[in-house]
DNA sequence: GTCTATAAAGCGATAGAC
DNA sequence: GTCTATCGCTTTATAGAC
């Protein structure tokens, strides 16, 4: 059967899986033709800068996947509380509760991080962005909404870390389960005025 | 001047530093070299095993470290708040205030976790045990006591990846602040016997 | 668009002089 | 104990046939 057909959209998975398993670094050229089922003639035709166009894909297709399915639900018509839930769920099913790594939080701690600066940065400020609106929206005070949005993300990255290093899922389900407790538990009251709303 | 005395434990510091900076792929020997100011066959002397015994010494140096500051500090004669405290501090100062990242942490993320997985496992499951010892001390039962630990280090982790990730040690330090508060909040009560002290 | 062949550089590791 | 020279292999990247 005929697989000519291949295009860049068409590899890119297999791409970020590669990344993803063995870092930048270790995803030699050589893995990458093996995982992909490419040469590498055919993945220089598709990526001409190489190594380094090909990670540059791979953050930005990552970043577009969870803008779509984890940023932008968080702004959805729902609840907030519903908002926050499906975050959740999304983050834990996408990570395989702590089986898989996070690209871009593996790469924010080696050495390239440099060259994928923005890529890296924008992936989680945008995520923590998101993630206060939806506390705001819920009743919390901007700052309050800010820390524990950060808070949430840097809880997420740090059980990542975790379920790798002690090679188990359940600190990371256990660390999710605190982190809904927490979001979900009710705004603590302003001190001056009571939650008034304007029209 | 002769600098001909150089030991195991003199260079450790240096290759410590270059793996931190490079992770275990990037540290390749010529920029190990480099840093430490020896030729290749000076570095195999000192490391028959060649750069594998070289990153498992620097691991085994930086477990020591912990094991001395960090975890034995917390069963120490002062109250648990103080030990607790005193935790935060040194790790704190360790990590630069998130200027510099955890070695253990970035191994556990990377390919090489399997190869140094005893370490790995072993260096975060003592600090955590260590931790949850203290807040037992203080008056959490086992169960909350081990789950706050195992937030504490997970959020540790987590805000190393942030600071990192955003360029910005305030994310870091925030993070330390919020987990210095609620580690030292009172313990819940417990349901049925109030904090009975025997003898 | 896909492949093989190949170039040029860097890698980890070894041998042997001093 | 330190060095240089070198081996064999892998790396990224390119060239060119098909």
């Amino acid at each position: 059967m005929a697989r000519t057909v291949a295009e860049r959209s068409d590899i890119l998975p297999m791409l970020a899986e590669t990344f993803r398993l063995h870092g930048y670094e270790g995803a030699s050229l050589g893995l990458i033709s093996a995982a992909t089922g490419l040469g590498k003639g055919s993945l220089y035709h598709f990526f001409p800068g190489g190594k380094e166009e090909m990670a540059a894909a791979v953050l930005d297709e990552i970043e577009g996947w969870f803008r779509q399915h984890v940023f932008e639900p968080l702004s959805a018509g729902d609840s907030g509380a519903a908002c926050v839930r499906a975050m959740l769920a999304s983050v834990d099913q996408y990570f395989e509760s702590g089986g898989r790594v996070c690209v871009l939080g593996a790469f924010a701690l080696s050495d390239v991080r440099d060259r994928f600066a923005t890529s890296v940065h924008r992936y989680f400020s945008a995520w923590i962005a998101a993630l206060s609106a939806t506390l705001v929206r819920m009743g919390h005070s901007k700052a309050d909404a800010a820390a524990l949005a950060e808070e949430t993300i840097a809880g997420i990255q740090g059980a990542l870390v975790l379920a790798r290093a002690l090679q188990d899922r359940r600190s990371f389900k256990r660390t999710m389960n605190r982190l809904e407790q927490r979001l979900l538990s009710p705004a603590k009251h302003e001190p001056r005025r009571r939650a008034t709303r304007r029209t």
